[in-house]
DNA sequence: TATTGTTATACTCTATAACTATA
DNA sequence: TATAGTTATAGAGTATAACAATA
């Protein structure tokens, strides 16, 4: 193996590289969200935050999808939520097996605050690059992530 | 916010699509790897079977470093290796305080069987992609990678 | 009966603190 | 005393299976 060099640009060199950069990606944002200390908030509750902020009121079905999680885990994630203050869980009126989802006060807070902090760490990190570069990685992250979800559901 | 269209081609936009997209990603390439049940490989346990594979004879804090975790958690995570066979950690006849980590045979079986189902679909869906996209994408990553990298140690 | 969510149980991964053993 | 590693403890996040409640 190893025989691919980075510049091969092929399909196979580049799942290498996928393989080898994403992980190693996700390690280094998890790492500076956890060093944010005054949040306290962990990548996946960054995320159900962002999707219970984007669809209030949404359900737990909705939200464990979104997650690509099981119903259990979402149920457990959003409890912990729930119990640090930071999300509301209210019975939709419509259906008492139903339940509603929202950011709590505090919730909105808490995110805001952690995303301005990564992104403004991620922006800085960027501050440098030529704008065609930047226009292409971020046309790069898109397209993969769509070749990736078009594999799935 | 949402304010900042895919198309800004600013370290803004760069940032939220970083944060939106690269855990995304991961969900993507850990389902995957979930699936694969006869290797029942996690990715932090694929990442350290490489690093080791890559290094034979490495100690604990070496892996624990190139994994960005700490020495217990890289502890714990090599003793459930050795357990199940797939790693052997044995003594440094150099120094009786530090070990010496490898791949058993059962290991690299399991390592690259899970790399090459992972690597295989990737690039599957990457087939139909045209060489300079190709190109662009590992350049976009790797590049990423060593912003993100050069910010810490 | 089918759907929505929770609870029970078990495991991985992660951390900090306390410890052992060795250099 | 400083270093390499393990053990103790705790908690997040994940899964499947079993359950409750409601439609």
């Amino acid at each position: 193996m190893e025989s691919s060099s980075p510049g091969a640009a092929t399909a196979e060199s580049a799942a290498e590289t996928i393989l080898e950069t994403v992980p190693a990606l996700m390690r280094l944002i998890r790492a500076h969200m956890r060093e944010g200390r005054a949040e306290g908030i962990s990548v996946p509750q960054f995320r159900t935050l962002v999707y219970v902020g984007r669809h209030p009121g949404t359900d737990l079905s909705s939200v464990a999808e979104h997650l690509g999680a099981s119903l259990p885990a979402a149920s457990e994630m959003v409890s912990r939520l729930v119990r640090d203050g930071i999300v509301t869980r209210t019975q939709d009126p419509a259906s008492r097996r139903r339940i509603r989802l929202a950011l709590s006060p505090d919730g909105e807070r808490a995110l805001s605050a952690s995303r301005a902090r990564t992104l403004d760490w991620l922006a800085e990190r960027l501050s440098g690059v030529p704008r065609d570069d930047i226009a292409q990685l971020e046309g790069a992250l898109s397209a993969l992530r769509r070749l990736l979800e078009d594999a799935e559901g």
